[in-house]
DNA sequence: AGGTTCGGAGAACGTTCGTTCTCCCTTCGC
DNA sequence: GCGAAGGGAGAACGAACGTTCTCCGAACCT
């Protein structure tokens, strides 16, 4: 008996659960958790609300369904983006010429766990540490990077800070180029703090 | 006839108005916007429901005046904060330092325009356009600072960014030692740039 | 003093929305 | 072929909320 395991990847697995969250995911996204009603989703999904609600128990349920499934989606977008550069300096700054596309597509609409906090976190908790959770990794990844480039874990932060307020901004301000700016940001800062010869403990 | 110099020193100074903003400004910031009901403003402001129409024409009209509020509150304060700097270094990093005691605060929920874009963007236009006016303006605010100082108007906006992500990541993760990492970050950048001895035109 | 206007308390109205229920049709095991 | 289970469409329900209305008392002007 491996239920456990196959409970896990049935989750992911479920073509219906799946269809659901993709099709939440891009409402959500674009308009916001609250001002998207279960039946705008049942039909976007082309799944009864009755059904919906076999899949899911609660609308909270799907909305922290998007929200592991976001989590995941910016993990792998941005190892991948890493991944494609060679050198520790190309690897630090990867992140943002990925935001610097993702600012510039026409669905931008800002970071969905600072949209998810601001909109869902006084009513629910669940949903306030998701985002708290999500911001930890990314934090947690930047600094990793950084020791792995030689640098301290606190460039990695600051470098966190940077990516941050660019989403931030570019959202609300509509102005795509932070990404840019905070290239050029990080780069400065690269170049201030002489990356140390030592091996990643 | 000075109606409309008077029309506005009025609309600061009725004392009416001004509680009925400033309960709005601590229940919306405290709870979110939609979470607090204009019975519940009315009851802790101490006025009627009625008198609050007589007022304000509606709750979005309400908000867009505790964004105003919040806005001159900012200003203010951090105005404040950077006159007690006596050189160009501390002026522009006095702004983290602000940001560590805000932070610190039982109070602090983030950022109040970055919430209401998350909250209400998608719905208030009007909302959508204060957030922006307010973010330009303190990316305006930082640039001259930057170039007064002798710096380049772009290490504003990179201050900018450094203080945005504070704010967003402090919110969510409540750590409050972001204040100071986004300090030495601009710190670093402060170091590469070479003031110039140009006069702000 | 008396009528009129103002304002308070809160009921009422209309809408939205999350969730559940009803009714009916389809499908499938036997 | 037939009864039972499942699922679709959408009505129904209850709660929350923005806004308006009702009723009533108090203050003010002449």
């Amino acid at each position: 008996m491996t239920r456990q395991g196959d409970a896990h990847l049935q989750k992911s697995a479920d073509p219906l659960r799946r269809r659901i969250v993709e099709a939440a995911d891009e409402l959500y996204y674009a308009q916001g958790f609250r001002a998207v009603g279960m039946d705008a989703l049942s039909q976007r999904a082309g799944v009864s609300l009755k059904r919906l609600y076999t899949v899911f128990p609660s609308k909270e349920s799907i909305v922290l369904a998007v929200l592991d499934y976001r989590h995941r989606m910016w993990a792998d977008e941005i190892a991948a983006a890493v991944a494609q550069e060679a050198t520790p300096r190309g690897r630090l700054l990867a992140i943002y010429d990925y935001l610097a596309g993702w600012f510039r597509s026409d669905s931008f609409r800002g970071c969905v766990f600072v949209n998810a906090f601001g909109e869902l976190a006084t009513e629910s908790p669940a949903v306030a540490t998701k985002a708290a959770e999500h911001k930890r990794d990314f934090r947690r990844y930047m600094e990793r990077l950084a020791v792995e480039a030689g640098f301290s874990e606190e460039l990695g932060d600051q470098l966190m800070l940077l990516a941050e307020g660019a989403q931030t901004t570019a959202a609300i301000t509509g102005d795509s180029s932070m990404a840019l700016k905070a290239r050029r940001a990080a780069e400065a800062l690269l170049s201030v703090e002489e990356p140390v010869q030592t091996q990643p403990v």
